[in-house]
DNA sequence: AGTCTGACCGGGG
DNA sequence: ACCCCGGCCAGAC
């Protein structure tokens, strides 16, 4: 039987759960951290069935590589996605995080900093 | 069991 | 710099 921590959708979930509050990353970097920078589209399509999951999954933090809220229609209420980045001390302007670049958090950079 | 789709990405026009 | 198109992977019908 496959353990959960070698499905596809448990690691995403896994790697969401460790970006800090106040951060953001997108699909495809994820995608790369997993080992397959082509399957961005997954980690987007993961991001789906994250609301079924037990534990907390912050997909709010995860936007796509221009830093729009592309999943926003995703969640509770239309601007739900946004009241969540906006809590979390995230401007927003248009549907697009304006401080994308300085707030983006990569795990394949600050994972594997930490990485034995 | 085959087909389609998707909260994307990168490159080309 | 903007828009469009193909690719890639796993789940749903």
């Amino acid at each position: 039987m496959a353990k959960i921590e070698n499905d596809f959708f448990e690691r995403v979930y896994q790697v969401v759960r460790l970006i800090p509050p106040g951060r953001v990353t997108s699909y495809g970097a994820i995608a790369r951290f997993l080992g397959s920078a082509q399957s961005s589209r997954m980690v987007g399509y993961a991001m789906n069935s994250s609301h079924a999951q037990a534990v907390y999954v912050p997909a709010h933090r995860v936007v796509n590589r221009k830093g729009m809220l592309t999943g926003k229609h995703f969640f509770g209420g239309p601007n739900t996605m946004q009241e969540l980045l906006a809590s979390e001390g995230i401007s927003i302007l248009d549907d697009t995080i304006t401080n994308f670049q300085e707030l983006f958090w990569d795990p394949n950079k600050e994972l594997m900093k930490g990485f034995e």
